[in-house]
RNA sequence: GUGAGUGUAGCUCAAUGGUCAGAGCGCCUGGCUGUGGCCCAGGAGGCUGUGGGUUCAAUUCCCAUCACUCACCCCA
């Protein structure tokens, strides 16, 4: 009989790392509420065509990494591979767009791809997530940057580089693509058969990030998209690089930077650990303006960004964690467990964190286990009735107490 | 989806084609004459990932499968 585990791709989190998680996605809230974000709670899952629509038939998501199925009502469904649909979906269910004005949302869920695990790669990750609709302004995208890199600055997190692109828009991309397609056919034995395939026919914006050196190479030289963008596009990229400045962001802009997936329109942005490998990415995001549109609302432009949660806590310091533990009591004989579970009670109901040595146990067993625990203090219970030692486990001082005063000794001040 | 490496006690790792597969750490019990973190002694715990094959004999050789790790692809 073999035994099961975690499906592949997978991950359990134990009390050691939860605590972690617990503490981050705190500060993450914290920042977030400052820049005057709302939470978003959808689904894990939906119906398969809202991302087949959203993310496009031609992405690699929906292509080949999607967790779909099909349930009992034959409906043809799908996990979440990514945040920005479900928000999109619910925010057009809602009538949200009616209502005018800006609406700030935020995310923090697991979602699903079907990859092949690796470092900083799983089946399932999460990610926290923000969307800003109805604001078309350049500073919006970088209030929208601002906020990553707050959140990254409220984790520790240091030694990333800011790359940004622009992508342009329905009005100058198709010229920009029959430039950059022109000049790959003019040279296509110089590029892999990957750019010089199905990429140039399906894609050809995806053959600027290929990592082959050769393609590298070939297209140092190529059309750049910041210089085809029109007129419109051109000024919302340097509205948006003069507030970069205002702000203090120091960014780099990266020619190459193809968000793979097709709602995206002009800015485009990613951080990335400056030391880290291919699967380093922390954060990528980007305008949207054509999103709600497509998936059924009216006009509204969109913002937002995904970051991997557990790529920026592998980024993250590891700080020590604050030992949780006030009060560890230990029965001095098996007559005195009792006792001692009934002042355990007593402690834990007046507010104190307190473990009990386990019933059976040796007196040497459980004062090992009071000393990994971290608590600060030991109580020993002997059978009978009167006082108990309250031994201070980080001086060694040790003094006798009346049962009923020990709550009161340890119970942190009210304030 | 492609390629490479790994899979032996809870953890980190040894070992050999052949009698009972080892160590350190951890854990349990006890001692240091009723109180922890040091030290000492003893103990529990492995069908050597799973399934086949070769062989008189396999943990060790071969195949498959699953998982993990790393890279490609793609992304967070």
């Amino acid at each position: 009989m073999s035994r099961i585990e975690a499906v592949r791709g997978t991950q359990d989190l134990l009390p050691e790392d939860t605590a972690r998680w617990q503490e981050a996605e705190r500060r993450i809230r914290d920042v977030l509420t400052r820049y005057g974000f709302g939470e978003i709670r959808t689904p894990v899952f939906e119906h398969a065509e809202l991302f087949r629509r959203s993310l496009g038939l031609g992405s690699d998501v929906v292509a080949k990494e999607m967790y779909e199925f099909t349930d009992k009502g034959d409906r043809q469904l799908a996990l979440r591979p990514e945040g920005t649909a479900s928000v999109v979906r619910a925010f057009i269910e809602h009538s949200l767009p009616q209502k005018g004005g800006r609406h700030k949302l935020y995310y923090v869920c697991p979602v699903f791809r079907y990859d092949r695990p690796q470092k900083g790669r799983f089946r399932e990750h999460h990610q926290v997530g923000v969307e800003v609709f109805g604001n078309p302004a350049p500073s919006q995208d970088v209030e929208v940057m601002d906020l990553g890199d707050a959140i990254l600055g409220a984790l520790g997190v240091s030694g990333f580089e800011r790359r940004i692109n622009s992508n342009g828009d329905p009005a100058c991309r198709p010229a920009y693509e029959a430039a950059l397609r022109a000049f790959v056919e003019g040279r296509k034995d110089r590029f892999c058969k990957d750019c010089a395939g199905y990429r140039l026919e399906h894609n050809v914006l995806r053959v600027l990030d290929c990592k082959v050196e050769a393609c590298r190479a070939a297209t140092a030289d190529a059309p750049k998209l910041v210089d085809h963008l029109c007129d419109a596009c051109r000024a919302h990229h340097e509205t948006v690089l003069a507030h970069l400045r205002t702000l203090g962001l120091d960014v780099v802009p990266d020619p190459r930077l193809v968000r793979g997936l097709d709602y995206y329109t002009r800015t485009c942005f990613e951080y990335v650990p400056k030391d880290a490998g291919q699967q380093g990415t922390l954060l990528g995001g980007g305008r949207y303006d054509g999103l709600v549109e497509l998936l059924g609302g009216p006009p509204t432009p969109g913002v937002g960004f995904g970051m991997g949660l557990e790529r920026v806590l592998d980024a993250a310091p590891r700080e020590p964690a604050a030992p949780s533990l006030a009060a560890f009591v230990l029965s001095t004989s098996v007559d005195a467990y009792p006792r001692a579970f009934r002042l355990a009670q007593a402690l834990r109901r007046a507010g104190v964190a307190c473990e009990l040595g386990q019933e059976g146990k040796s007196l040497n067993s459980q004062l090992r286990a009071s000393g990994s625990s971290g608590a600060g203090w030991a109580v020993f219970v002997a059978p009978g009735t009167g006082s108990v030692g309250l031994k201070n486990l980080a001086t060694h001082v040790q003094e006798d107490v009346a049962e009923g005063e020990v709550a009161g000794r340890l119970a942190p001040a009210k304030p």
